[in-house]
RNA sequence: GGGCGGUUAGCUCAGCUGGUUAGAGCAUUGCGUUGACAUCGCAAAGGUCGUAGGUUCGAGUCCUAUACCGCCCA
């Protein structure tokens, strides 16, 4: 069934009953993407509101004399049956053929040889081109041509545009056809014939081959042309084939009657708005593709022969005058003044391209022309976040609208991001099999998982390919989160009312790290760099706070001096980091967020500061990074690299326990040597014995230990030394092996930066830098004499 | 033809204004259920950062050229 069988009447109606079923799709899926939108505000674009602002936008355009009505080649789809916008055209390189034939000249024997992909335009030429330098075909310029098999006289033209390499360097000009032949025609005042119809069909101008289809018409003209003796020869060439966007049919050029925007004044006013950055573009790459766009864009076709959309408030009397108006009733009184008396009037029955009425969008959503208190609020907005894809479509013509019809900037920024792509990086389409459909990703790892894998998965701008791999990994990131705080919350008990002891270096540490990360996300968070906030604060969660902090904390927490300020160091960071992750896992962060909120009210009044804990995490503040004093941020910094360096002991222990394969169930006692460090090491006696398992009760840590204790593992880690207890006496073999392996590392690393500060480096680099090599370069010749010292000891 | 992006570990990708042994997730190897987590933990292995030049004390990061892949525009 077509829509022509339809009815217009019954075929909007439809199309109606079709909108109100599945329009809610979308905002289903972003409802579930947790969305947090006022959804009062959401607008369908053929609604009331937004329908008067496009009438009030066309008409304003027509007044101001940028809406003009006429004749010019553009882009027809005979399948839809409608003009389609420059934009809606995809062109592929598809295998065709090079026609080369005769141009007769009139009342000679002369020809001039002529190549064209497109044999059946030959009904439609006005004249053929040839190089005004082109020594092949000067004697011709002036005289006439024959068209074949139609014998219509043409003339022979000089123009530069001809590429004299290209097929035999004489070209046919179709002005009714083809978008340059059009542009030679306008120079050479050629007439225009239109060889097609609406349904791609030859129409009365192609004589004989009146009613055939274009493709039929092609093999017919070439095979009379053959018979007639003018033909060439056939090349192979390859051609590039505009199709439509929408259908993937084959568009056709043709001359057409249709409405246009002029653009060159919007144009230049939306140039200059992101040139003087008014509106900025992120990635910045973008304005570039933008500025070249709007330098050389063309007028804008907005009418559409469809039935679907707005239709062009135009009425037309019946001897064509026009009345432009915002209804029948007004354009009646129009006509009526006019003509004296009352006439019958036809609305034009084209409607406008979508993009006329999404260019409006940012205010006709907002009640525009009217000046509402919503207008007057919320215009211009702030940022507009959307794909690359659409920059032109929708974005730059939300801004040369904008600035036409209020006279500001819809918006401050323009954030792009890239495709969703399938795990191979193609392009998710029907046909091909490859879209993923969000809803299932959804339900079967959870919309924090799809959400953090979007928001980290890529860089702004470019495309992403959504890897189920990494969804699942996220999914397991959520669970996570959810443990540690499991785990955090079970441990909140009353002893957290109880004055809280100072913190301990693990506290210390975590919270500076929490202030940097804090830092970081914003900052990046600020910069666009969304993936890399999220990143972050996984990072940290994970790496630091889990791994490490939490760990931690099970040794404080058994100690009764340090229990309270222990709960309140761990719910006081894991408070702050669910305000990082929230924007990327908003659900199993409120969730827990209300949770650990709950049981601190309900155990811990005292974590319930005035204000700290508003209603929901989704309106809490963002956190923000506490300021230093140049003091707090040198102790700071001492702090971090004790506990780093912490953190390095226990990373050596469990590593030479792994590559001796010791029972991980087993103590060792373990001799520590901590020369400067022993303060440090000492206060986490309990942190390091439970973490690289030794035995806590014969844990000695010292500055010095003379002599080395016999039969140990000696460890060196930076000028710290530990001993461990065999647990199996032997393999002093593989003792040297590993400590002569260690030494030699370290020495290819000393030769390295020995090299490095001796040479020009010293002198040139920042001194900063400097210093930062020579402290690494000390700390490792410290490591080497005690490395050395092991080494003899093993003998 | 013009422009843009990509090329980094087996795979999918990070790497901000150049700072000196290159990171993650997954996969791989070994060990593991120790009081939140096997949707997990511990440890390990794995990369001459497409190629060739250049700038610089120093280049994955900047410049030039070039190859391949992809996209946009004409």
């Amino acid at each position: 069934m077509t829509r022509e069988e339809l009815g217009r009447t019954e075929f909007v109606a439809r199309t109606w009953e079709w909108k109100h079923k599945y329009g809610g799709i979308i905002t289903q899926q972003i409802r579930r993407l947790g969305a947090s939108c006022d959804w009062t505000y959401e607008r369908f674009t053929l609604d009331d509101g937004v329908s008067k602002a496009v009438v009030e936008a066309f008409v304003r355009l027509h007044k101001r004399g940028l809406i003009y009505r006429g004749p010019r080649l553009i882009n027809w789809s005979p399948g839809l049956k409608t003009a389609v916008s420059d934009l809606e055209v995809e062109y592929t390189e598809e295998p065709g053929t090079l026609y080369h034939f005769k141009y007769m000249l009139q009342g000679s024997d002369d020809f001039i040889p002529v190549a064209t992909t497109r044999p059946e335009t030959i009904l439609a030429d006005t004249a053929v081109a040839v190089h005004p330098d082109d020594e092949r075909y000067q004697r011709f310029i002036g005289r006439s041509a024959l068209v074949p098999m139609l014998g219509r006289v043409v003339p022979v033209i000089a123009d530069d545009y001809v590429d004299r390499e290209f097929g035999t360097g004489a070209l046919k000009i179709t002005p009714g056809h083809d978008a340059n032949d059009y542009a030679i025609g306008q120079r050479h005042g050629l007439p225009i014939i239109s060889m097609l119809d609406r349904e791609a069909r030859v129409t009365a101008e192609g004589g004989q081959y009146a009613g055939l289809d274009r493709f039929e018409a092609r093999k017919r003209i070439w095979a009379d042309i053959r018979a007639a003796g003018l033909a060439i020869q056939e090349q192979a060439h390859t051609l590039n084939v505009p199709r439509s966007q929408r259908g993937g049919e084959i568009i056709e050029p043709m001359i057409s009657t249709q409405w246009f925007v002029q653009i060159e004044t919007l144009a230049a006013k939306a140039l200059a708005a992101v040139r003087d950055g008014q509106i900025r573009i992120v990635p910045e790459r973008f304005e570039k593709v933008y500025f070249n766009w709007l330098e050389n864009i063309q007028d804008w076709c907005i009418s559409r022969q469809l039935w679907w959309g707005h239709r062009i408030p135009v009425w037309y009397a019946p001897d064509g005058s026009v009345f432009c108006a915002h209804s029948e009733t007004a354009a009646a009184a129009l006509a009526h003044a006019h003509f004296g008396h009352a006439v019958t009037l036809e609305q034009d029955p084209d409607v406008l391209d979508t993009w006329f009425s999404s260019g409006l969008w940012p205010f006709s959503t907002l009640g525009w022309p009217d000046e509402t208190a919503d207008f007057k609020r919320f215009y211009p907005t702030s940022v507009l976040e959307t794909g690359y894809d659409i920059l032109f479509f929708w974005v730059a013509r939300m801004i040369m609208l904008g600035l036409e019809f209020t006279g500001k900037a819809p918006f401050e920024t323009v954030y792009l991001h890239g495709l969703v792509r399938d795990e191979q990086g193609r392009k998710m389409s029907k046909t091909l099999g490859n879209v993923i459909d969000p809803l299932e990703v959804m339900d079967e790892f959870g919309t924090d998982a799809l959400r953090f894998t979007l928001l980290t998965g890529s860089t702004p701008g470019n495309d992403t390919n959504l890897s189920l791999e990494r969804v699942r990994a996220n999914r397991n990131f959520a669970n996570k989160i959810w443990n540690a705080a499991r785990f955090v919350i079970g441990k909140l008990d009353n002893a957290a009312t109880a004055p809280a002891a100072p913190a301990t270096l693990a506290d210390r540490w975590i919270l500076a790290r929490l202030q940097t990360t804090i830092a970081d996300c914003t900052r990046q968070m600020e910069s666009h760099q969304y993936g890399q906030a999220g990143s972050q604060a996984y990072e940290f969660i994970w790496n630091e706070y889990a791994d490490w902090y939490i760990e931690a904390a099970k040794q404080q927490l058994d100690d009764p001096a340090l229990a309270a300020t222990t709960q309140h160091t761990l719910v006081a960071v894991l408070e702050q980091t669910l305000r990082l992750l929230h924007p990327f896992v908003p659900f199993v962060t409120e969730e827990i967020w209300q949770n650990l909120k709950a049981a601190c009210a309900q155990l811990s009044p005292a974590f319930m500061h005035a204000g700290a804990w508003p209603d929901a995490l989704i309106i809490a503040a963002w956190p923000a990074a506490s300021p230093a004093t140049a003091a707090e941020t040198a102790l700071t910094a001492a702090d971090v690299a004790a506990f780093d360096h912490l953190i390095d002991v226990v990373r050596a222990i469990r590593n030479v326990r792994a590559e001796n394969k010791i029972d991980a169930t087993l103590r060792l006692s373990a001799h520590v040597a901590a020369h400067g460090r022993s303060q440090v090491l000492m206060s986490q006696g309990r942190v390091l014995a439970q973490l690289a398992r030794l035995n806590a009760a014969s844990l000695v840590i010292q500055n010095e230990i003379q002599p080395a204790p016999a039969n140990c593992i000696a460890l060196v880690i930076g000028t710290t030394e530990v001993y461990l207890q065999r647990p199996d006496i032997g393999n002093a073999g593989d003792e040297r092996v590993r400590l002569e392996k260690e030494l030699a590392e370290l020495e290819v690393q000393i030769t390295r930066l020995d090299a490095l500060l001796t040479g020009s480096f010293a002198g040139r680099a920042p001194a900063n830098v400097v210093e930062r090599e020579r402290a690494k370069l000390a700390e490792y010749h410290a490591t080497r004499s005690s490395l050395q010292a092991r080494l003899a000891a093993a003998q």
